[in-house]
DNA sequence: TCTGGGGTCCTAGGACCC
DNA sequence: TCTGGGGTCCTAGGACCC
């Protein structure tokens, strides 16, 4: 038997500042944010005013005076992340996490034992508000697109099912925006054809979309105003790349300054890449200059490379080559490092951190190897008594990051 | 609104090969 | 010496997502 195609979406609303109000009952029905810089949630009651995530903390205690500032509970935004998707998981094995807060769902296989989509949805809501004590938007369709779509629309802490019968009358009315992949460049472009809704796209011939906005987007907009974007719930999925960046305000362009920010980006990416038993080819790095235009100079090596210092190295050169490109530029506000085109590399030395190889011992050479070693016995020293044991000397005086390291571990998807 | 951090996908030109 | 066409990889930039 096949079973009619049933996508739900679900989306924790505003979250971190829902999980703080949860977990501090004085903060309930306040405008806060989580941050303090720079916002990294809002509240639904922040929300009003205009404060948005992102957004520089000055400008939001313009928009809202009385909005309050908290410390985030990073911790606890990944165990009830967690659990909410735990209680999707009763309902159906076929999940497909979007990030901390979303997921989608392929429940069609699971209505014979749970009731229709709707039923499942409702109870997902009910049990991550009765179970977790916080409120979560759900969207249930026929195509992933759609039941995003409808969790959109059904926010703050709403559902909305939409009928496989009645699909364009409900995604037709909704501006253009609501489209997953068109953001505010591809909106004014939109908007100067004269299409604001979803209908009007729809109604506009797909040669001139592709025209205007290139093959690829033109032609998967048409597809996706006329929801047939048939694309299935992936429940596996493997990074393609990983990076780490940093944001320094407006400083010189010095060697000291480069070559610290850089050895505390490599050190961030060659980690997590080791973590994963990961390596790669490609290494990316980017510069921003003070007026925030930023260019990036790229290498793929004929090896895969997972060492820290090997990475900082290799980012050294790509960023003095930027440099040079680029005289005129005094002062830089943000680096970045990024390795892609990775591979598997199992940890075969694992089990012998400390027995470094000859080589180590002869003044003057560092094998990549010996290097690898070393890293992952700092790997293992900081997995025993945490991240903080171990840091390069140039690194742990480099001062206090904008973001806290916690937040930037939820930004990762895994 | 002058802007944090980790990702994905697309485009376009050039090098290189058959 | 001049020339067609297709495929793949690499690099740089940009839009977009959460």
């Amino acid at each position: 038997m096949s079973d009619a195609p049933a996508i739900l979406h679900a989306d924790l609303d505003a979250f971190y500042a829902s999980v703080e109000q949860l977990l501090s009952p004085a903060l309930r029905g306040r405008p806060i944010a989580v941050g303090g810089g720079v916002v990294l949630a809002a509240s639904y009651e922040a929300k009003a005013f205009g404060v948005r995530g992102g957004m520089p903390g000055r400008l939001a205690r313009e928009l809202c005076p009385q909005l309050q500032f908290v410390p985030g509970h990073y911790q606890e935004y990944q165990a009830l992340g967690d659990q909410v998707i735990d209680i999707v998981r009763d309902f159906t094995p076929l999940i497909e996490r979007i990030s901390i807060d979303e997921a989608f769902a392929d429940v069609a296989g699971s209505i014979h034992l749970f009731g229709p989509p709707g039923e499942i949805a409702a109870k997902i809501r009910s049990r991550t508000r009765n179970e977790v004590g916080l409120p979560v938007s759900v969207g249930v369709a026929r195509t992933k697109h759609l039941a995003k779509i409808a969790s959109q629309v059904a926010k703050p802490d709403g559902m909305i099912v939409v009928d496989p019968a009645t699909e364009l009358e409900f995604l037709h009315p909704l501006p253009v925006d609501l489209i997953w992949g068109v953001g505010p460049v591809t909106m004014k472009r939109l908007h100067g054809m004269g299409i604001t809704t979803i209908g009007e796209l729809a109604a506009t011939p797909g040669r001139s979309l592709e025209h205007l906005l290139g093959r690829a987007i033109g032609s998967k907009l048409e597809a996706l105003a006329w929801n047939r974007d048939l694309r299935a719930v992936e429940v596996t999925h493997r990074a393609g790349s990983v990076s780490a960046q940093s944001a320094i305000g407006r400083q010189d362009a010095t060697e000291a300054l480069i070559a610290t920010t850089l050895r505390h980006l490599a050190d961030r990416v060659a980690t997590r890449l080791r973590a994963k038993n990961r390596a790669g080819r490609t290494v990316t790095a980017r510069v921003r200059f003070a007026d925030l235009r930023s260019v990036t100079r790229s290498v793929t090596l004929p090896a895969s490379v997972s060492a820290t210092s090997v990475l900082a190295g290799i980012a050294a050169d790509l960023v003095h080559s930027a440099l040079a490109d680029h005289p005129s530029e005094r002062q830089i506000s943000l680096l970045a490092i990024a390795v892609s085109h990775l591979q598997d590399e199992p940890a075969l030395q694992l089990e012998l951190p400390f027995e470094l190889g000859d080589d180590d011992r002869r003044p003057g050479t560092e094998s990549g190897a010996a290097r690898w070693t070393l890293d992952r016995s700092v790997d293992q020293v900081r997995a025993r008594f945490g991240r903080n044991a171990v840091a390069y000397a140039s690194v742990a005086l480099a001062g206090n990051p904008a973001v806290p390291d916690d937040f930037r571990e939820l930004a990762q998807k895994d």
